[in-house]
DNA sequence: TGGCATTATTCGTTATAACGACTAATATGG
DNA sequence: CCATATTAGTCGTTATAACGAATAATGCCA
């Protein structure tokens, strides 16, 4: 006889599929994350100022701080620091809009399209040797599914 | 005429196909762990220290610290110290095996099992709020084709 | 012009992850 | 028995994310 009430020979969860695809998701986005934040690492980025530099590089007229935020869903405040420690190292700068004066646009350097440079070739290999086994059919489905749910997040 | 060197119209970067799908990954990933991580908050459990006691919740007979840490992917001083917090709130409880008396085991309480169990329903709601428009299908195969992307991670 | 909204900043706070170096207790194997 | 490996833990450190409150500068609108 079982000992207490809820102890049944196996107490699985029944998980239902949304939470299936979502436990997935983040073990295999927490594993390939960790390989990309070491490369970071040996050139003293974070994962959130590679970012930052990688929006900023697809932008050559420079961006608002607040769309940077925006776009990270990080709030004004912590922004600004991150753009400071960017703009210390001399990877970014800013500059006040012409225009609209309260605005601060950002804009990468030279020096920090170069440090991205530098990183493109690293990054893609650790992306290929993780996830190249898949195969070009695979991964556009992959690509293709996950464009899908952030689509109509509700 | 065009300005300088890169200043391309458009200096596109070319994706291959193993980026895209990270790139993706993690911002599908980051949004949808926004919401759960908000619904934590209001218990006060990291996202952590949740896995922590989801795992336990799964081993009646408790796990060693190690065990856990090597789940995780995390460091022997670092599991100890979020067991720490965790064993301070009551919501596990660590004992010495009295096989290997170098182990600790840990397991989770009734009261850490409470815990979760009330988490259960809301998480579940929010997953299907952000994933049930894929679909069942869709779902199955988002999370077999990650689950091939963990497999053979090089 | 005055009042309100917007944009960014400054300041302070907390929790946490992540890392390194070291110690303690116990097991194991020669 | 001794040397070494294993398992946790202790301590200290840094960087960061995340949040709240408040301020400054500017734009906008009535």
């Amino acid at each position: 006889m079982k000992e207490t009430v809820q102890s049944e020979s196996r107490p699985r969860r029944i998980e239902c599929p949304e939470e299936a695809a979502f436990l997935e998701l983040c073990r295999t986005t927490d594993l390939l994350s960790r390989r990309v934040a070491g490369l970071l690492k040996t050139v003293d980025l974070s994962p959130n100022q590679y970012n930052v530099l990688r929006i900023l590089r697809g932008v050559a007229e420079g961006l608002p701080c607040g769309e940077i935020g925006s776009r990270m869903i990080t709030r004004d405040p912590d922004i600004t620091r991150l753009l400071d420690r960017l703009e210390k190292r001399g990877l970014i700068e800013r500059w006040r809009d012409t225009d609209d004066r309260r605005v601060v646009l950002a804009r990468i350097t030279p020096e920090g399209r170069d440090l991205l440079a530098g990183m493109d070739e690293p990054v893609r290999e650790a992306h290929r040797k993780q996830l190249g086994h898949l195969g070009r059919e695979r991964l556009r489905a992959l690509t293709e599914l996950l464009r899908l749910a952030r689509r109509k997040t509700g």
